[in-house]
RNA sequence: GACCCCGUAGCUCAGCCGGAUAGAGCAACUGCCUUCUAAGCAGUAGGUCGCAGGUUCGAAUCCUGCCGGGGUCGCCA
């Protein structure tokens, strides 16, 4: 995945207006609010507490503030009614010239209609600057602010990464295009698993293959991984090994098989990953937690750290409700008071033979991305993870004081289906679907919008006839289709005026007054809603949003387009009006800019024709 | 038993920090191709937002309790 252009922003443009109109006037009712203040008619405000939005019906307008609504209480002293708040609010925007007209309609709504030239404007800046428009210049919300780490995959490295683990590795690498497009300083995070008992597992898996490649007959017990994938990390160690490692007691040869053995599941999952266009900044290992430096390991400081703030102690635990587990026991064990911090029940940290459980590794992980001078952490987990939430937010709240917070976005699993028939995944002999078959099988671009058009913790069914058909019906199809037509009408433009500057620069000085079609003005208003859908799914840590927006552009789109077939005169390229072509191109050029960045911050080529 | 997620049209799902007559796609029905890509578009029909209370000017949205589906419970990872 290319990193968003690392150019710095102009600022001088950017500075003097955001194009985020919804911002732009949620600032301009903040004001009208603080004169009336100034007044002494209504208290100070919170200016958080009201939005602006699209109307739920666009015959009313551009814009709607609830803002009269929301501050009726505030109100009551000077003001009858909500109604008569926004009265003066509405009579005070509608002093602006780039607003047409205000009106109160409901219980108080404020609805704006805006002069076309508003949305030309948006253009405008679009294509100023095409790289950037959409970029949150200045976020009301304080979680797009500061250095953001997201964690996300942190598949143990024992096997190839299955479909599941993808729809979190998609999820997380969106989300990191879309918080850094958003102006945090994020870091994209993988956190291996590299030392609990099941990397032992695969050290012994490996081992039986080992000695299979120097001629041995095997046969792979119950319990250890026998998927075939682990054949040539077997064969590698008998080239590099001989037979070194055959005669020699476990103690010795396990940590020596399970490195080679890591790094050769890691180089198969990272090789998963760039399938897939993703790509970690940092690997950080679990394993590196344990090792001790002068005696004490980053778990025991971590703990140690704890302790000194009153958070551990020896204590003993109620049983767990429901199946009491074979080999429970009641015993007096050291414990992090999660429970401060909202949690069900404090957490051990040590099991019985003193080492540290794998909740305290992850204090201590997360204790040093805390020291790394993160301000918020996102960490992406498959949803079986749900039940370890609150111990690991508690873990964070105690380690910052509450300075970071976390978010865990669980991910719901994935269903494979072929024409509406589940896919048979069956795990024996290790034969289960993977990630890369489906890669390979349906595209990269299929399955990342697909796995990003589905809320994070919703089940996804998964279709792999459906995502690589070439009909509306397939949403990745039509947003692309919707670009590559985009650039159609782009081509058209220039073979009937070989002359003409198509550049997004040049295109920006058209005269764009010109549009004033209303499939047209609907196409620009689309267009203008961008930059507030990517605040809000960055503030939400929900790409989905992006994805849903791209796909009802397209939709307004491929319908004005439409229109174009009963109305000539609709039509984007006009051979024999130069001027109106290309206002016209000037919008087009804006879909397929807003459209490309879209479907790059979701990793989605925006293909110029499809093939 | 406790906790988490889910419950919205026949199906799959959106619904942003509470807002106006609850939306989209599929499926069904009716139309639109000598025309810039019909790989598409327009229209019709379809919903007691699981149920019952509560909070308030206003609840699909927030709170409580139920019902139904899934997940989790550990010294696993």
């Amino acid at each position: 995945m290319a990193p968003q252009s690392a150019k710095p922003p102009r600022t001088s443009f950017r500075a003097r207006t955001s194009m985020n109109i919804f911002d732009d006037f949620h600032a301009r009712i903040a004001a009208i609010l603080d004169r009336i203040a100034a007044d002494g008619r209504l208290p100070s405000l919170d200016h958080a507490r009201f939005v602006v939005e699209p109307p739920k019906d666009a015959t009313l307008g551009d814009l709607a503030s609830n803002a009269a609504m929301v501050f009726a209480k505030e109100a009551k002293p000077h003001f009858a009614s909500p109604r008569e708040l926004a009265v003066e609010i509405g009579y005070a925007l509608a002093q602006s010239p780039d607003v047409a007209a205000t009106e109160v309609a409901g219980p108080g709504f404020i609805n704006i209609r805006l002069k076309p030239e508003m949305f030309t404007q948006v253009l405008r800046a679009v294509l100023r600057d095409p790289p950037n428009f959409g970029r949150v210049v200045k976020s009301r919300s304080s979680a797009l602010q500061g250095k953001v780490n997201v964690e996300y995959v942190s598949a143990n490295p024992t096997g190839p990464m299955h479909v599941g683990h993808g729809r979190g590795a998609v999820f997380g690498d969106a989300l990191a295009n879309l918080l850094a497009f958003s102006g945090c300083a994020v870091t994209r995070e993988y956190y291996i698993n590299d030392a609990g008992a099941q990397v032992d597992v695969l050290a012994r898996s490996v081992y039986l293959r080992y000695r299979e490649a120097l001629g041995e007959a095997i046969t792979i017990p119950e319990g250890l991984y026998p998927g075939d994938y682990l054949k040539p990390v077997g064969a590698a160690l008998a080239k590099a090994h001989s037979k070194a490692l055959a005669g020699a007691a476990e103690s010795e040869w396990l940590p020596v098989v399970r490195a080679a053995a890591i790094d050769a599941m890691m180089e198969l999952i990272r090789g998963d990953l760039a399938a897939l266009n993703i790509t970690h900044e940092t690997f950080f290992s679990e394993r590196a937690l344990h090792a001790e430096k002068d005696g004490v390991s980053a778990i025991d400081a971590a703990i140690d750290w704890l302790r000194a703030k009153g958070l551990v102690y020896e204590g003993r635990l109620p049983p767990p409700k429901g199946q009491l587990p074979d080999d429970w026991e009641d015993r007096e064990q050291t414990l992090f008071r999660s429970t401060l911090f909202g949690d069900d029940v404090d957490r051990a940290l040590k099991k019985s033979d003193g080492s540290p459980t794998y909740f305290a590794a992850d204090i201590a992980y997360h204790k040093d991305k805390i020291d790394r001078g993160f301000d918020t952490l996102v960490d992406v987990w498959g949803a079986d993870h749900g039940g370890y939430v609150k111990r690991m937010t508690a873990a964070v709240a105690a380690l910052s004081d509450k300075r970071v917070t976390l978010d865990v976005k669980l991910c719901q699993l994935v269903k494979l289906m072929r024409a509406g028939e589940p896919v048979k995944m069956s795990k024996r002999a290790g034969d289960f679907v993977t990630l890369r078959e489906v890669v390979d099988e349906v595209g990269v671009d299929a399955v990342r919008f697909m796995m990003l058009y589905r809320k994070n913790d919703a089940p996804l069914d998964f279709d792999l006839a459906k995502v690589i058909e070439q009909s509306k019906d397939n949403p990745v199809f039509y947003v692309q289709y919707a670009h590559a037509r985009g650039k159609s009408a782009l081509r058209q433009a220039l073979a009937a005026f070989p002359d003409m500057d198509l550049s997004a620069q040049s295109l920006a000085e058209a005269d764009l007054a010109l549009l004033a079609d209303d499939g047209e003005l609907a196409l620009a208003k689309m267009i203008a809603q961008y930059p507030r859908v990517i605040e809000a799914a960055a503030a939400a840590h929900e790409p989905h949003r992006v994805a849903f927006y791209l796909h009802e552009l397209s939709s307004v789109f491929h319908s004005h387009w439409n229109r174009g077939k009963d109305q000539p005169h609709l039509r984007f390229v006009k051979a024999e009006e130069r001027e109106l072509t290309i206002a016209r191109v000037a919008l087009v050029s804006s879909l397929t800019i807003v459209l490309g960045s879209g479907l790059r911050l979701l990793g989605v080529s925006a293909p110029d024709e499809m093939r």
